[in-house]
DNA sequence: ATAATATTTAGATATTTATCTAAATGTATA
DNA sequence: TATACATTTAGATAAATATCTAAATATTAT
């Protein structure tokens, strides 16, 4: 339980973005650009720490790559928020 | 509810150890730094962050300034994260 | 095999960020 | 009032980040 990476990744609009877009349902890494102003290569960089972070996990199909949330280290973040609310603490993993 | 000085301000791990601090009880800026091995001025950049991003408040008290947790912001946090677990979203807001 | 499509990687640049030291501000006390 | 103490602000620097275009890789279809 490093978060830091997890965090980094929370701390940009388009990631936070992509992680809502994924909510209902995989998508390719083609959809996800549509959906904004900046090129796939920005979007594939933006993916990648989102993978990075155990935020997303990828599947190949083919000639496409889809993405999906993944709950696991969602839960986890949530977990260290608990932790301000009164839960324990473990300074290590912060 | 604009989450991005909140989600910039969890993005670094100092900023998130001094929110663990503050979980059990308000400390000066002072007691803060004792905790780090950065300067003062570090620490308090690093406080005003957290200000800014409403996850701290501050209280001028003569000599000292003790910051405490807001959970007030935690919890709107939490909540960004629940639309993520299958609530509502409204895109606007990220 | 060639062409078309989907995605990533490489390299470059401008902006942001974390940190430091030194100086400034504000408050209490001798 | 002068001194000490607590904290912030200013200015500088090195490292990290978001973005772009162009090139590379991989897969499907003609």
């Amino acid at each position: 339980m490093g978060f830091q990476l997890t965090f980094k990744a929370l701390s940009d609009p388009i990631r936070r973005e992509i992680l809502q877009l994924l909510r209902t349902s995989p998508l390719t890494a083609g959809e996800i650009t549509a959906h904004f102003s900046v090129s796939n290569a920005t979007i594939s960089h933006h993916l990648s720490i989102l993978k990075e972070a155990g935020l997303v996990l990828d599947e190949k199909q083919g000639k496409y790559i889809t993405y999906e949330l993944n709950m696991t280290v969602v839960d986890e973040i949530l977990g260290w928020f608990y932790t301000l609310k009164g839960g324990d603490f473990n300074e290590k993993d912060n």
